[in-house]
DNA sequence: TTGTATGCGTTATCAT
DNA sequence: ATGATAACGCATACAA
């Protein structure tokens, strides 16, 4: 159906290494040459089949952003999408094409749902990446992992600071506000992000002398997932002590409605913490919406803090005290990254970490 | 590096296209051979090179997601982010890998930014469509249009029912609310979405002998873009009446801050019409944060009312009126579309239009 | 400057 | 059931 080369190269008259040259190195032939292949080229709208290019040149300029979730959303978060968006810009400038993964199922990566081998790199988002790390080392492909850490040899990593983040919230609350009563609220602990941001809690109260809010309620509420930190995380951060000082509230969704329900069930605590730390802004809405559906005014009476700085965070009301996370720049600085490791596969492993900005707003 | 067929044959003690029916017609193996060839295949986790596979079998298992768009966001805005997520979900069901493209440059798309020739299909979210369309038509690729229409042949279509979205917005604020004074706010009317929520508009108006709010404003305050109706989309509605039926309000941008800052500049209007439409919801949001700014009461003094249901508008004060757009499942009735075109290039032109559903909540 | 020959990693056809 | 061989569409080393 579409033109081939050797068809083109039939119509001018010239050998079809002529018209490979023709594109590839058009400085080597001669300009008459080159004008009566190219003219053919515009008339039969000739491009070359970028398959056979990738393969005969064994470089496939083909990058992949692989995301592995619980569920959706995937790109449609206002996480992963941005961040895809960084991602995809870099990737242009650097001639890259990009295909796309992503799915609850971890294993679906090395087996049907995956262009195999035929990558010249990947960018990853996972919560448990080291076994997928290890499958593409043994394959050459270079990887850098997205808003996540390892410590094996040879991965690039792209991070934003949310220990020192939730530090700044937490400094913020106790040293500008003065409170002392805070309580923290997340869902599962199984990602870094979350477990970094609990740290950073519990560190930032011990430093003031203050001790974190217990959940008092937990036994006779039974609302929220059990609180089940990664041990993997724990381990690298050197953490055994934290889960037994204090309690984090573990809600059963990360969702605001999800959220607003068990926080409505959750109320009136028994002793109301003066401030709710909470592990993301989609958390610090649900949390807001029960409080005041129960009469709690925000900041007035309760403090509330989310984390994420998405779009929603500046327009709820009360606006919310957050961490901006840029993620479209995180995107795009893993494709930086990566380039690194494509272009030498012995570059040793790499973090690069981003700095997340306090937002005081309204709701603290 | 990499691992290729002949090396497994060689291990295996076989040809290489027995290695190859390992894979692709494994029952025409003997359990034995199969076996012997699985286990080095396991043992050197080997995988068939995609693109080696794609070009042998002239059959790409790819398509593509184009998006062309003014600027940021693409993938990271809230529409086609979950619209993304469908046609992934549908793709890898059909068992292809998806490749991206985004792009502000119209021609990006068959110049450098792309894998020439070398996918099955592909779904395209353009404002200006036809002169892609072509291009891809001429390369036998097979094309469907998300959220667009055109009166080319052999083309897929996938779109929401915006005009009767805004018909219900219309009637519940006109029938049920008894609201007379109706005003249009809008970004630019470049899209075919755009301009079909303000025929409703205008048609509604008509319907029941009510004129549309008249910007008198406008050559005073000059804050806006041009009142710019696509020329195009106007004729193949027949709607050369519309540009001379009142005049909407065109803000400079969709974004709610960019639209709040117009609004407030805007205000107090010398006529206040007693409900504000909006094109979406972002602009619903700036309008009613510029609103209430100035004191006035949503929906006492004027309702608000959006379109598209992004998750703001559920949790903004107040929770927002608007028409619920389902862009995951026009992403994956996409993807189901493109199919039969890739199966039978000849198949019709087809449009799929979704139905959109009126939210009502406490903005009207 | 251009042509020839060979290779890229796989599949498919035709033998055996 | 398996093997040899010719595609697939293009790039490149080498020869001319």
């Amino acid at each position: 159906m579409a033109m081939r080369m050797s068809d083109i190269a039939k119509l001018a008259g010239v050998a079809e290494s002529t018209v490979s040259r023709a594109f590839s190195h058009p400085e080597k032939l001669r300009k008459e040459t080159l004008e009566r292949i190219m003219s053919i080229v515009r008339m039969y709208d000739y491009r070359p089949n970028a398959m056979a290019q990738a393969i005969a040149r064994r470089h496939y300029a083909l990058v992949s952003f692989l995301l592995y979730n619980k569920s959706r959303p995937f790109w449609g978060s206002t996480f992963y999408g941005p961040a895809l968006d960084g991602f995809m810009e870099r990737a242009k400038v650097r001639g890259h094409h990009v295909v796309l993964g992503a799915t609850g199922i971890q294993n679906d990566f090395f087996e049907e749902s995956f262009i195999n081998d035929s990558i010249d790199g990947a960018v990853l988002a996972s919560r448990d990446p080291d076994p997928i790390i290890k499958v593409f080392k043994k394959r050459g492909i270079p990887i850098v992992l997205f808003q996540n850490e390892t410590s094996l040899e040879n991965v690039g990593m792209v991070t934003n600071d949310d220990y020192n983040g939730m530090m700044q919230i937490m400094k913020h609350l106790i040293e500008e506000k003065g409170y002392e009563d805070i309580a923290f609220f997340s869902n599962r602990l199984s990602h870094v992000s979350n477990m970094q941001r609990y740290f950073a809690y519990v560190d930032a109260l011990r430093q003031h002398g203050l001790r974190p809010y217990t959940n008092e309620e937990l036994p006779e509420y039974k609302l929220y997932s059990t609180y089940d930190p990664n041990p993997t995380i724990l381990a690298r951060y050197e953490r055994k002590d934290i889960p037994r000082f204090g309690t984090p509230f573990v809600v059963t969704s990360g969702r605001p409605n999800r959220v607003e329900n068990d926080m409505l069930k959750l109320l009136p605590l028994r002793k109301m913490p003066r401030a709710i730390v909470c592990a993301t802004d989609s958390i610090a809405i649900g949390v807001c919406r029960a409080l005041q559906q129960k009469g709690f005014r925000i900041p007035q009476d309760v403090a509330v803090t989310g984390y994420d700085d998405m779009e929603m965070a500046a327009f709820f009301t009360p606006s919310l005290t957050t961490v901006h996370v840029d993620s479209f720049q995180m995107g795009a600085e893993s494709m930086d990254l990566l380039q690194k490791y494509i272009d030498d596969p012995e570059h040793p492993s790499q973090c690069i970490c981003l700095a997340d900005e306090l937002v005081i707003r309204e709701s603290s």
